[in-house]
RNA sequence: GCGGAUGUGGCGUAAUUGGUAGCCGCGCCAGACUUAGGAUCUGGUGCCGAGAGGCGUGGGGGUUCGAGUCCCUCCAUCCGCACCA
């Protein structure tokens, strides 16, 4: 008889589920502890063997923080709103919501199976309307706040109201929309329609009209995001520019505080990185170009470099450009607008391929230059990127390497202002170097000339010092069903916002989940779709990310019907001190998040500027993919090294018929109707399969179901397994045999409490020195490794230690106890079964984690390598106290020493007390 | 092109601060028990070499008594961004 895995894990999953072993509450006399894990997208795939990596090390660390003593909130939800769902509610007409409904249920299954820690009643879905009343609701509030520079914060909307009635908004320091200056009187002139109007300039949340990502098979808009390359992330379809009216948040106001922010998150360096590129901070100034023959009309250009100004031989202006119709000269018109056409009609995809060809059209127009007061010509051009800066540069053909191409393309001027390059040859970009052509600047450096140049612009109004943002304002319109609705009515087509006490704004049901023949959203077609009073209701929903931009913190306090969360509760949990997922969100969800906590943090929602104190990203588990290889026109199969003597294609193979390499050829031919009758060529009488690491996926037919393993070898052994593969943060395939040795380590775990009848046996005695030892070196080195993250190395701390006491004969109570209290944070099934066979009537979750006395992980004997000039000769085992001078005294008296010393006088000997012996001949 | 990360046995990996390279596990080899083994147990297993020994952490160079670890350089793979002014 062996341990019997599947009777002991149902046993405890059973056990924790009635008695609530897991369930938390803000308790003021205990330090508390947040584990968060991202939230999963329940597909109708169900878990995978990569997907319970991240929950399994979370679930480690908040089991071993619980027995270290700290309260731990450790909860689990659903992602529940997504494109998937919906597709299928195309398909088959089903709700998305039945779908969604089935496909948590199987989540769950397959997550309770794995043996979680996670509080339950705390769960919380995106698509549930008490909890996505809290997001319509802080949607209502960005809505009603802006952003306030003089402050660094978020401010009501109402407070802006009264400067407008006061001063108008001239001396207003907001983050805004492009707009005119105003004064008090004009505001107060302004009907309700017009200072709306006005107003949606300034707040959070708001309406505009600009070119989108439209995705014309997925029929919605996307956010930068959710497009790579010019297709869609999820289903990879292409994706094109369009000019529509969407809600947007003005995630650009919190540029800075997103960026200065990451420098208090302890997050890895490359996520890091991403994210600053991502919101990609530049110093530069902007600088007006009037407009030749015009009063009014300036171009406004960024630049990051104004010392070069005096080199500017041109302009560029985004074909999108307002300007562009104005400057464009009669004999031009047709021209331009051709080139216009041509652009606007490129997809993304299409503009990115032809990055390194040059492309422009002259407007006929001129602007005239601040500094020499002389003429230079206006071109359009889609190298300039109409939502990047103002849409429109000056160019410096000498010390750009884009503007060269171009000034070369069009035969335009080339002029030196920075030496140290061959203007001519191509554009010398360096900040090294010194000014020339470049009146007052002549003589100096890079730096001194930016300076001097930015107080020259401001003194004569001509322009001013800026920072700028790669960061673009977040599309916030889905034109689709399943999502939140937005708690918004239109009034005369003038946006306005529910009262809270309509939340939720329930999503209603529909005929169809298509757009409109008319082509408005899904929405559209419900019926009575609009307010009390009869106004319509807007028929957009919310993107993904508004749903999974909270929930850390609805977790804390998730029934709460009148708050988004209690006082008490944000007050105690704080943040989240460990969050664990993947990085693919690192420009999605990491930093909406940051961006919705700081703005819930402006309004004293949260507690804390940061909603995650400290990042792992778990690496992908790969696919370990199995090939066969058919002869070419034939049904047979030759066998891995004697292909190469046929001519063969590799076809993928299911890893599950497939051991070791070895294929099952039996199964291969029940496999697939085609190889019923399939022959093969074999090698020492078994058919060897080829391999490769790929992707995790179906069509690779390289999917390992957790399900089957944990049937095969039980819960325990899938998360030691787990865990043993590789450090948590690096991807690594997944292999399934190495799965064998943890599996044995199980059931020699479960031998050292049990005699050779398998009936429970641990000794009371005292334990020996050597045992204590081999115990302490255990606590001392798995502790060290949870705390650092590094479990590959604790599971190999306890295989070592279960080994040597099985050498040992140890079956003692002193020993065995602490350790299974160390073993439940990983298996926590055998740990929890131990515990209780030790006689413990509490779970062991609460049991206190075991610490180590130094003093008995010290050896009393060191066995020291002995080199020469760096090469090791020999060892020799002396006294852990011995001083220097004794070791090497020791050393050089020893056989071996002479042996290798023959004759010669050591130049130098080097101890190092504990560690080495070098001897320098 | 820019930024980041990673290269160690047949495979997954270990070596926390510059101090025995290869712990732990898979696989493989040999043996024990067995009617049998895809069970279990024991021993071995970086490469070359009969051995003494030599060589070994992607390649080359450097610092050091000593380098997987630090510095320079090149190569490969992966990830992110990419006409961002």
């Amino acid at each position: 008889m062996e341990y019997n895995f599947r009777e002991t894990e149902k046993k405890w999953q059973r056990h924790w589920k009635e008695e609530k072993t897991y369930r938390v509450y803000v308790d003021h006399d205990k330090p508390k502890y947040y584990v968060l894990d991202m939230f999963p997208y329940p597909s109708g795939a169900g878990l995978h063997v990569g997907h319970p990596l991240g929950y399994i090390a979370s679930d480690i660390y908040s089991r071993y923080k619980r027995q270290k003593g700290f309260n731990v909130l450790h909860p689990m939800g659903y992602d529940a709103y997504g494109l998937p769902a919906e597709q299928y509610a195309i398909q088959t007409g089903q709700h998305p919501a039945i779908t969604t409904e089935k496909n948590i249920q199987r989540y769950r299954e397959q997550l309770d199976r794995i043996g979680f820690s996670f509080d339950w009643d705390r769960e919380v879905r995106t698509c549930d309307p008490p909890y996505y009343k809290w997001t319509q609701w802080t949607f209502i509030q960005l809505f009603n706040h802006y952003f306030d520079h003089k402050t660094g914060k978020a401010e009501p909307v109402s407070k802006l109201e009264d400067t407008f009635a006061r001063s108008g908004n001239l001396d207003v320091d907001a983050a805004c929309s492009p707009i005119d200056y105003f004064t008090a009187v004009q505001w107060m002139k302004m009907d309700e329609k017009e200072k709306r109007h006005v107003l949606m300039h300034y707040r959070l949340a708001y309406l505009a009209d600009t070119y989108v990502n439209w995705c014309p098979k997925l029929g919605t808009v996307l956010a930068n995001d959710e497009v790579k390359e010019g297709f869609s992330v999820r289903g990879g379809h292409p994706v094109e520019q369009k000019k529509m009216k969407q809600w947007f948040l003005r995630i650009t106001a919190y540029a800075e505080r997103l960026l200065g922010g990451l420098d208090d998150v302890d997050w890895s360096d490359s996520l890091k990185e991403i994210q600053r590129n991502w919101i990609g901070r530049s110093e530069g100034a902007t600088i007006f170009f009037p407009v030749k023959g015009s009063e009014e009309d300036r171009i406004e250009v960024f630049t990051t470099r104004p010392d070069t100004v005096y080199g500017a031989t041109f302009m560029v202006l985004a074909p999108e450009h307002e300007l562009v119709d104005k400057i464009t000269a009669g004999e031009y018109r047709t021209e331009v607008e051709a080139y216009k056409k041509a652009a606007g009609s490129k997809s993304e995809r299409e503009r990115m391929t032809e990055v390194k060809t040059v492309s422009g059209q002259f407007t006929g127009g001129y602007a005239v230059h601040p500094f020499t007061g002389q003429d230079i010509p206006v071109y359009i051009a889609d190298y300039v990127l109409a939502g990047y800066g103002t849409g429109a540069i000056m160019a410096v053909p000498g010390h750009d390497s884009r503007d060269h191409a171009f000034a070369r393309h069009f035969d335009l001027p080339i002029i030196e202002v920075v030496e140290g390059g061959n203007v001519e040859e191509g554009a010398h970009d360096d900040m090294e170097g010194t000014m020339v052509n470049s009146g007052f600047m002549d003589g100096m450096d890079v730096p001194a000339a930016i300076r001097s140049v930015n107080r020259k612009l401001e003194d004569k109004e001509i322009g001013k010092k800026k920072v700028n943002y790669r960061l673009r304002d977040a599309i916030f319109s889905r034109q689709r069903y399943w999502g939140e609705p937005f708690p918004v009515y239109y009034k005369d087509e003038t946006p306005y916002v529910l009262p809270e006490s309509e939340l939720p704004l329930e999503l209603p049901p529909v005929d169809k989940y298509l757009p409109t023949s008319e082509g408005d959203p899904p929405l559209a077609r419900a019926k009575n779709w609009e307010t009390s009073d009869g106004w319509p209701l807007e028929t957009n929903t919310m993107p993904g990310f508004a749903g999974s931009s909270a929930y850390y913190i609805r977790y804390m306090d998730p029934r709460n019907d009148n708050r988004l969360v209690s006082r008490e509760a944000v007050e105690y949990w704080e943040n989240v001190d460990l969050y664990v997922g993947g990085a693919e969100h690192a420009t999605g969800h990491l930093i909406y998040a940051r961006f919705w906590n700081k703005f819930l943090f402006d309004i004293g929602i949260t507690v804390k500027e940061e909603p995650f104190k400290k990042l792992v990203n778990q690496g992908m588990i790969q696919g370990r993919s199995n090939f066969v290889y058919r002869e070419k026109g034939r049904n047979r199969f030759v066998s891995l090294n004697l292909k190469d003597q046929y001519d063969t294609m590799p076809i993928h193979v299911d890893v599950n018929i497939v051991e070791n390499d070895v294929l099952d050829v039996e199964a291969f031919k029940k496999w697939n109707p085609e190889y019923k009758d399939a022959e093969f060529i074999l090698e020492d009488g078994k058919y060897i399969c080829g391999w490769e690491v790929e992707k995790m996926s179906k069509s690779f037919h390289n999917v390992v179901n957790p399900d089957d393993l944990i049937e095969k070898y039980g819960a325990d052994t899938l998360r030691l397994y787990e865990m043993f593969l590789g450090p948590i943060e690096q991807a690594k395939p997944w292999d399934t045999k190495g799965i064998e040795g943890v599996f044995r380590f199980i059931r020699k775990l479960w031998r050292l409490y049990h005699d050779q009848q398998n009936r429970f046996a641990v000794a009371e005695e005292p334990a020996t020195e050597k045992e204590k030892k081999v115990l302490h070196k255990t606590i001392k080195k798995v502790s060290e490794d949870v705390e650092r993250f590094s479990f590959n190395t604790a599971v190999s701390a306890f295989m070592v230690c279960v080994n040597e006491l099985t050498d040992l004969k140890c079956n003692k109570r002193e020993i065995l106890e602490p350790l299974s209290v160390m073993v439940s944070s990983f298996a926590p099934h055998i740990g929890e079964e131990l515990w209780n066979l030790l006689g413990h009537e509490d779970s062991v979750a609460l049991a206190d984690y075991p610490s180590w006395d130094e003093e008995m992980v010290k050896d009393d004997m060191v066995l020291y390598p002995v080199s020469f000039n760096g090469k090791t000769r020999f060892k020799m085992e002396l006294p852990a106290g011995s001083s220097k001078e004794e070791v090497e005294k020791q050393v050089l008296g020893a056989e071996d020493a002479q042996k290798w010393l023959q004759g010669n006088t050591p130049k130098k000997v080097i101890v190092v007390p504990g560690k080495i012996v070098n001897i320098v001949i």
